[in-house]
DNA sequence: CTTACATCCTGATTGC
DNA sequence: TGCAATCAGGATGTAA
């Protein structure tokens, strides 16, 4: 489940390869995404050079020549594969390659993606910051505006539990389902409290997990990503560093007390009983 | 404004 | 064994 991390991750990788080639051509296999692929895509992007690759949140931007960036948003089980357009690597299946991007190399860009929760489009760079998947989201949980003081009057009144305002990406930008669960249980917050209800000092606890439960996760390449051009499908590193997620039944690394699973805001949330309170 | 919940989708897993 | 039901989940749209 690409979370900040992983997307991190995979614009450094994509980074060495793509940027100063030229996409040829693209063809689209699928454009039924999250939205449909626009149907002028293919020749929209043709013949633009690949100038500079970003992040915001959980969002890829590829800023192209001519003042057009690409927004990508990998959702549940998307992945953008640098490769040999004639081969496919094991842990793609071909009938999930929606769209590729011949590049002047000779190599191709494919945007691979099974669930189709993603979303691929292009959009003038300059109007970026006001489309609709970016402009009402929060600060970046590291190195923005996420402080204490920020989280603490954000969560003042609210009674949707801790780890859905952790979600929630008006609130904070980047953070999923894995590392809200490993960032509580450094904070030592269970996800189920109330946001509303918590101490200045927990609140403080949980922005100072939170930095360096994501840069632990972007050292290790991220949980469940997938390197780009490895046809293993070799899973990110910090899969085997995770405190809580998916480790229910299992003793926690700190206290031994069996990490318990329960659902919060329709979604799995996991936590030790003795070290979250 | 806030919260709750259904929806999109396919593959892996579980249940009978 | 085989097939059906369930689960997984990011973002969004609708309803309360």
């Amino acid at each position: 489940m690409p979370e900040l991390p992983e997307v991190e991750s995979l614009k450094r990788l994509l980074a060495r390869s793509i940027i100063g080639r030229t996409i040829v051509s693209a063809r689209i296999n699928e454009p039924r995404l999250r939205r449909a692929v626009a149907a002028d895509f293919a020749a929209a992007v043709s013949g633009r050079r690949i100038e500079k690759l970003r992040r915001r949140a959980k969002y890829l931007i590829i800023d192209l020549s001519g003042g057009v960036s690409l927004l990508g948003h990998l959702g549940m089980s998307g992945s953008l594969t640098y490769r040999d357009a004639r081969f496919v690597p094991d842990k793609f299946d071909a009938r999930h390659d929606h769209i590729q991007f011949q590049l002047d190399d000779g190599n191709a860009l494919v945007y691979n993606d099974p669930r189709r929760f993603g979303l691929l489009k292009l959009l003038p760079t300059v109007e970026l910051e006001s489309s609709v998947e970016l402009a009402a989201l929060g600060p970046e949980p590291i190195g923005d505006s996420f402080d204490a003081a920020y989280l603490a009057k954000t969560a003042r009144g609210r009674k949707a539990a801790i780890k859905n305002l952790l979600m929630d990406q008006r609130v904070v930008a980047g953070i999923g389902n894995i590392y809200a669960a490993e960032i509580l249980f450094r904070a030592g917050v269970r996800p189920t409290r109330r946001a509303g209800r918590l101490k200045r000092i927990e609140l403080e606890r949980i922005v100072e997990a939170t930095a360096p439960i994501l840069r632990a996760a972007i050292d290790g390449r991220g949980t469940t990503f997938r390197t780009y051009r490895d046809s293993s499908g070799r899973p990110g590193d910090f899969v085997t560093r995770l405190q809580v997620y998916g480790r229910a039944g299992e003793p926690c690394y700190t206290c031994s007390t069996t990490i318990r699973s329960t659902t919060v805001g329709q979604r799995s949330s996991f936590y030790c009983p003795t070290c979250q309170r």
